[in-house]
DNA sequence: GATAAGGGTGGTAACGATAACATCAAAAGC
DNA sequence: GCTTTTGATGTTATCGTTACCACCCTTATC
């Protein structure tokens, strides 16, 4: 920089300026600034800029996985929308463990994001703290934490799924079962479940029928596999519930293949709104968790945080309502002619 | 880190050492200022280091879309690969534009990363001139460019097509289609296509048979629509080839919806080896262009550049040979029950 | 014509860490 | 016992930018 003021004949204060919005600056001198910089092949840094103005333009996001079009959808509608605004998502894998979450949590905030936005509700006590010391607005979303660290934009895994059964039963289904949600790291897919074990005690039905699918995340693979073992041990199942529509879908997979009817013989439920979900023959039940709203409702608020003075004016709770979205593997009649 | 050194008692600088890996600092000392640093909240900054040491510990990437399982697929490779060595992969989305790419890898060295790692190898002139005068290694994948910026690791996307093509011909297959690659911005869509048009004139055969399929990311519903456009002007084709497999599964829902038998009736091939082409039924052939590799390697040669002291040694090629995989779609005889 | 207001520009210190060198005590070598 | 080596720690200047204040000159205001 002192460079390209030496040879535009201004002071550096002056090219300084000429980089910003500033508006401080005449139009000749910027132009001319400008343009020396270029062909001097003069590259503005960020980085020290964020240190004299100890704002880093980053903020910090953790995802369980890159490898989820859901959260993918997330990130991307946050970060589209952090671009308006001039700020950088910085993005960590937890690989849905929260001790990995622990040790990326103190990572990113050491580059001194200007908020951090963590994937989910449950955390280890050490990454809570330091959270709610960072002194930066802390968002967690895809969850309604009962205790929240900062800031939510979220909605219940577990509400849902029991609005899927209630949907469930009231269509005549009744011996219905749960795939998925059984390993420690899947806090979410565990909520559902919850919540389908919830919903089922509440109809006075068995809640009984619940098949493991391993660690997250749950593939189409293991959804087909899961399904197998379902047909081959609870025959009379005539719903079943799967933790996302990627096992949803594979378990529909499974049916083809040993040609069980769906949704005659047995209905299939899923989670995520996919888009497999809407194109697959049937087409798939499943909810609509609207993963890129969360990500944009997720960037307005973080902005409205940092714009206005008061550091702190209560934690805002933003509660996402996923919708039903009914398709031919749950209906009582079925409609395709496919089947 | 001032206020640390006070407090254990000792010079700002053993307190930096502190939290390093810097051996010459007495483990006594080490574990009591790290002690005393989290009693008081300290932490770590690390853009104040970057500056004063001139290593950021960024590497950049430039994607088309976070919403595509292969691209992901790399970031994630890449991603986990880095983190060993300390890296941190600071990623960005072109939307498949490279004018978006161009503003993108502006905004992204102003990070002063410490090498930048772009996904396909068409980008205007400014961006490449930003990335041969950044003066860090430059890696472009996906892609085997004629003219490299720097290094790469990628393949050809129009020979792997041409691969295909020649498979399906063996099999006896002879009016085939292809859909997708028609749109500006999807330049390895295009690359494919052209590898299709390439090959069916080698072969003698009718390479018009082209379905477009709009911008890119092509998805299930387009490849769906796209099969429906194929199946009503041309419907003597016996094969078609997929930009993805995607399209392909979204092409085969609509073979099934329409009650056309697949591979019967119509072939169908993809590319990507996304999970749907295994779990499907019938599963797709595709080719796998294995993109977690591609991130590894990717990774393995940032990590030999950067440790090596000779700035420049010549730009390397790694060469990643892609794999046809067979499926149910393309069999000559069907073998699935399904069908 | 004197004063005020404001746009444009420059000088200096500082953001929070580390590179490079200096220092000092204890251990090792002769 | 004296020099040399080694390990642990301290001092100073600096990375590239901007906050803050000072300054000048033009233009408006009374």
């Amino acid at each position: 920089m002192k460079d390209v003021a030496l040879a535009a004949g201004v002071s550096v204060m002056t090219v300084s300026r000429a980089f910003k919005h500033d508006g401080s600056v005449s139009a000749d001198t910027r132009n001319r600034i400008r343009q020396t910089a270029d062909e001097m092949g003069y590259v503005f840094d960020t980085m020290a800029a964020n240190l004299r103005s100890q704002r880093s333009g980053f903020i910090a996001m953790t995802i369980p996985s890159i490898n989820n079009a859901n959260f993918a959808d997330t990130a991307g509608g946050l970060s589209e929308r952090l671009a308006t605004a001039g700020l950088q998502l910085l993005l960590g894998y937890t690989n849905y463990d929260i001790l990995q979450e622990e040790q990326l949590v103190e990572q990113l905030l050491r580059r001194r994001p200007e908020a951090i936005v963590v994937t989910g509700g449950r955390h280890t006590n050490r990454t809570r703290h330091l959270l709610s010391k960072a002194g930066i607005p802390v968002i967690e979303t895809w969850d309604l934490p009962a205790v929240p660290v900062g800031h939510v934009v979220g909605f219940s895994n577990a509400a849902t799924i029991q609005a899927l059964v209630d949907h469930l039963i009231a269509q005549g289904f009744a011996r219905l079962a749960f795939i998925g949600g059984d390993a420690d790291g899947d806090t979410r897919g565990a909520d559902r479940r919850l919540g389908f074990i919830a919903a089922m005690h509440r109809h006075g039905l068995d809640a009984s029928r619940l098949i493991g699918a391993g660690q997250p995340p749950i593939s189409m693979r293991e959804g087909a596999q899961a399904m197998g073992r379902l047909l081959d041990t609870l025959p009379d199942t005539d719903a079943v519930i799967c933790v996302s529509d990627l096992s949803a879908f594979g378990a529909l997979t499974e049916c083809l293949r040993r040609g069980v009817k769906v949704p005659d013989q047995i209905a299939i439920a899923g989670f995520g709104a996919y888009e497999i979900s809407a194109v697959s023959v049937p087409t798939i039940t499943t909810v609509n968790p609207f993963p890129r709203d969360i990500g944009q409702q997720t960037a307005d608020l973080i902005i409205k945080l940092l714009s206005q003075n008061q550091p702190f004016t209560g934690p805002t709770l933003i509660e996402i309502k996923p919708q039903l979205t009914l398709g031919q593997s749950t209906a009582k009649i079925a409609r395709s002619g496919f089947v």
